[in-house]
RNA sequence: GGGCCCGUAGCUCAGCCCGGUAGAGCAGGCGGCUCUUAACCGCAAGGUCAGGGGUUCGAAUCCCCUCGGGCCCGCCA
C-alpha cells in the first residue's frame, strides 16, 4: 500500500468521524435518487431566489468544489447528466449538522442530498438541501479543479482518475459506447445476425499479423488469439446463416501508435448471395446513419461536427492501380515483376524486407504515393490480386480481385471483398501466398478449404475497425482517445 | 529499431541555459464571511526534484546509465 499522504491522513480521519456521530462513509444503496437534469428542469418555474417546497428531491454524485460564506455554502455535484450547485444553509440543516458537514465535505467525495428545488439570488438552478448523506467518502483527493488531470500517463493508467475528473473524457466514451448500439440496431434491422467466434484459435488466420500465443493446459498445446474473425465467419455462411455479423476483439502482437493498437475492436459483417457492390452500399448507408447519430448527440462540438460530416455519401472513389499509375508516373504496374516492384518500393524509401510479397511491395507503393493525398473518406476499388489471397478475381478488370478499402484521411477504416468461394483456387493461393512469403507466418488452414469444398454461396464480406470509425467520426487522431484501457507498460 | 522532447508537493506549473537554503496557484489544516460560480480575505503547514551513478567544496540544475511517457520516422500485406 502506497504511503499515506497528509491529506490522506485528514480524510480517514473525517471518515473515523463520520463513523463516531453515525454517518456511515461507505453505506449500502441509496433508493429514490434522480438525476441531476430532474432538478434543473424542475427549476424552470422558478424566479431568481425562489424555492419549490412541495416538490422534495434526492439526487447522488461526486463533489467537484465547495463555496462557504459562514453561514451558507454552495456545492456543485456532478453526476453524468452534468453538474448541480447545491445550496447549503445554517438556518435549514441547523447549526450543528450545518457545521459537521462543512468540516467533513471535500472535493471528490461521493455526496448524496435530500432538498427542493431552489434558484439562487443569481440565478443558477439548485437544490436546497435538507439532509446530506455520504456515499462514499474519497480518501484520495481528485485532479485540481481546474486544469484536470493533464498527465498524459496518468490519464491512460487510471483512466478513472481521467473519466471522474473529466465531463468531456465520459461524454466521449458514451458517445462511442452509443455509436456501436447504433451499428447494431443498423445491421439488426438490415437481417443480420450477431454471433460470437472464438478468440483462442489452433491457429490464428484470415490476415497476416502475429499472434499473441497462449496455451491451454487442457490440451496441453499452445494456442493463438485471433487476428481477424474472417474464416469462422465464412464457415457460418456455409452452413447457411445467410447474414452474420461480429463486433470482438482481434489481437495482432505489434506495435502501438496513433492508429494501432494490440487489442482492438473489429467489426466483420458477412453476406452471402451479395458481391462488392452491394457490400459499399450497406457500409455507405451504415456510414451515413453513423454521421447523423453523431451530429445528434454532439451538435455543440463544431470540430466533430466537421469530422462526422465527412461521412454523409456520395463517398470519393478511386480505382487502386490507375490512381497509383497516375501519381507515381510508373506504367503498366500489374505486368511487373516482384523484383521490379521491390526495387520501385525501396526508391520511395521503404525498408520493407527484401524478400516480402508481391503485395506488399504494392501496398508499400500505395502509402507512399497515394494515401497522402487523400483528404476525405475515399473508397479505394480493385486491388491488384497480389494483394490478397482471400478476394476473388474481378470479374472484368484481369490481374484484380474485386476489393475496396475505405481510407479516412490518415488511416485505413475498412477492407472489404467479394468473397472468394473456389475450394481449388483458395488452397492455390493459400500455397503461393506461403511460397511467395517464405515464412510460416500466414497460416494454412486446410479445415477452411476443407468448409469451401461444401460451397460457400457467393458472398461478400467487410472487417471496420471500430475503434478507428470512432476516432474518425469524433475527429481524433490517437486510437488511445477512444480505448478505454490501451495497453501500457507494467510500472 | 532511429531521432527529438518530457518526468519537481495530491493536482497544475515555475526554477534547469548561467551549479550556491526547493517556489507559486489549486486542493487540504486553522480563523473570518448568508448568493457564490476557478468565490474572497488572513495565518500556518505540505518535497524520494522518476531511479542509480559520476563531476564538484556544493547538483533539481552539468555528464553517463536505467525506468516510464509523448511526438516524429522506420517496421507491422
Amino acid at each position: 500500500m502506497a504511503v499515506e499522504s497528509p491529506l490522506e491522513r485528514e480524510r480517514r480521519a473525517k471518515v473515523a468521524r463520520g463513523r463516531a456521530e453515525g454517518r456511515e462513509p461507505y453505506p449500502w444503496s441509496f433508493p429514490g435518487r434522480v438525476d441531476s437534469g430532474v432538478v434543473r428542469a424542475a427549476c424552470t418555474s422558478l424566479a431568481p431566489g425562489g424555492e419549490d417546497l412541495d416538490h422534495p428531491f434526492r439526487v447522488g454524485g461526486r463533489l467537484k468544489i465547495v463555496r462557504q460564506h459562514g453561514k451558507t455554502a454552495f456545492a456543485d455535484l456532478e453526476d453524468l447528466a452534468g453538474s448541480l450547485q447545491l445550496i447549503l444553509r445554517v438556518d435549514v440543516l441547523g447549526e450543528s449538522d450545518y457545521r459537521a458537514w462543512l468540516a467533513d465535505l471535500d472535493p471528490g467525495d461521493l455526496l448524496g442530498a435530500d432538498g427542493v428545488p431552489a434558484v439562487s439570488r443569481r440565478g443558477e438552478p439548485s437544490l436546497l438541501v435538507r439532509r446530506l448523506t455520504m456515499l462514499a467518502k474519497a480518501i484520495t483527493p481528485p485532479p485540481e479543479k481546474f486544469h484536470g488531470l493533464q498527465d498524459v500517463e496518468e490519464r491512460l493508467r487510471r483512466r478513472y482518475v481521467d473519466l471522474l475528473a473529466s465531463a468531456e473524457v465520459r461524454e466521449r466514451f458514451r458517445v462511442r459506447s452509443l455509436l456501436v448500439r447504433e451499428l447494431r440496431q443498423y445491421l439488426d434491422a438490415a437481417g443480420f445476425l450477431e454471433v460470437e467466434t472464438p478468440v483462442l484459435q489452433a491457429v490464428a488466420g484470415g490476415a497476416a499479423a502475429a499472434p499473441f500465443v497462449t496455451r491451454s493446459n487442457y490440451l496441453d498445446r499452445d494456442l493463438q488469439l485471433r487476428i481477424a474473425e474472417e474464416l469462422p465467419l465464412k464457415r457460418l455462411l456455409v452452413g447457411g446463416l445467410e447474414r452474420v455479423y461480429e463486433i470482438g476483439r482481434t489481437f495482432r502482437n505489434e506495435d502501438l501508435d496513433s492508429t494501432h493498437s494490440p487489442e482492438f475492436t473489429e467489426l466483420e459483417v458477412y453476406w452471402a448471395y451479395a458481391d462488392y457492390h452491394d457490400m459499399r452500399r450497406l457500409t455507405e448507408g451504415l456510414f451515413d446513419r453513423l454521421r447523423a447519430r453523431t451530429v445528434e448527440l454532439l451538435p455543440d462540438r463544431p470540430e466533430t461536427v466537421r469530422a462526422a460530416e465527412r461521412f454523409r455519401p456520395p463517398f470519393a472513389t478511386i480505382d487502386f492501380v490507375e490512381e497509383l499509375e497516375r501519381r507515381s508516373g510508373i506504367d503498366d504496374l500489374l505486368s511487373k515483376s516482384r523484383e521490379e516492384l521491390r526495387s520501385l518500393a525501396w526508391a520511395t524509401g521503404s525498408t520493407v524486407p527484401e524478400n516480402s510479397s508481391t503485395g506488399t511491395f504494392l501496398d508499400k507503393l500505395f502509402e507512399h504515393y497515394v494515401e497522402p493525398s487523400i483528404d476525405r473518406v475515399t473508397f479505394v476499388m480493385d486491388f491488384p490480386a497480389a494483394t490478397t489471397p482471400l478476394a476473388k478475381r474481378h470479374r472484368s478488370k484481369p490481374g484484380r480481385v474485386e476489393r475496396f478499402e475505405v481510407f479516412a484521411p490518415g488511416f485505413e477504416l475498412a477492407n472489404a471483398y467479394t468473397e472468394l468461394t473456389d475450394p481449388d483456387e483458395q488452397e492455390e493461393r493459400f500455397r503461393a501466398q506461403l511460397g511467395e512469403r517464405g515464412d510460416d507466418r500466414y497460416a494454412y488452414d486446410a479445415d477452411y478449404v476443407e468448409a469451401l469444398r461444401y460451397g460457400l454461396p457467393p458472398t461478400t464480406g467487410i472487417g471496420i475497425g471500430i475503434d478507428r470509425l470512432v476516432m474518425a467520426l469524433l475527429g481524433l487522431s490517437s486510437i488511445k482517445d477512444v480505448i478505454l484501457f490501451p495497453l501500457v507498460r507494467a510500472r
